[in-house]
DNA sequence: TTGCTCCTCACGTCACGTGAGGTGGC
DNA sequence: TTGCTCCTCACGTCACGTGAGGTGGC
């Protein structure tokens, strides 16, 4: 059994981060004191946070995941949700690297020391 | 003059976003009705606006950008907090694309019908 | 009188970070 | 007794979205 410190270090994550967890019902300690209130985690615990790390890092969120985790989600379900994921970080990715062209823009042209002008040119729909 | 609803839709935001924006003294209207509360914006108060999406959208946060327009940041400065969004920016792109193609990855994995396995993968440091 | 616009609260968002104030075992 | 760890609130984050409840001019 872990206290939540040593769970916290081992598993690299913050204590607060397992309280969360445990308070949204996403990995609730194995065991908790029911005097003290204290958590313990016990080694195979290890395996669920590991998979919240490696699903909250592919961009789902915690609400997501929990579900995932259960088996409450059928294999085309996931697959569904990946795509999801896909697109946007497709769409993520696009997006950061246009901003990053008009950072780099907006940089040459002051190092050209106009300072002003250009920076209220905003593209804007027309109806 | 331009009432809240007429300089939201001629400035494609909204009026919870020009609330917004005055709340914080960033573009706070031209007038106010002292007996009604009514907002009042002056044409010229379109180029603020747009200066102000302009520099949010180059990643710059309202509190960041009130001090650029109002001048009190130097050119130098401005070089500065341009070459911290560039770096920013850079940092995003590469992560994005890192995780798109975990994402993939994952797709990859999953058409090929392995559920189980592989996703609690996780990259750590070592102390 | 009915619509439409406008106003001011004030809670909710997402995943925790960060004190505050207090307890329990070595 | 001193440290260290643990606990439970509860506010703060960033830029608004979204009601709730009410007012004023055409």
């Amino acid at each position: 059994m872990f206290s939540v410190g040593a769970f916290a270090r081992l598993g690299q994550v913050s204590v607060r981060t397992l309280h969360h967890y445990d308070d949204i019902g996403l990995l609730p300690p194995a065991r908790v004191d029911p005097r003290s209130g204290y958590r313990w985690y016990a080694a195979e615990q290890f395996s669920r946070l590991n998979r919240v790390l490696a699903l909250r890092d592919l961009g789902f969120s915690l609400t997501e995941i929990k579900p995932i985790l259960d088996d409450e989600v059928t294999l085309e379900e996931l697959r569904g949700m990946l795509r999801l994921r896909r697109a946007e970080a497709r769409e993520r990715v696009t997006a950061e690297t246009e901003r990053l062209a008009r950072v780099e823009a907006r940089l040459r042209q002051i190092e050209r020391e106009d300072r002003a002008g250009g920076y209220d040119i905003v593209v804007k729909r027309l109806e």
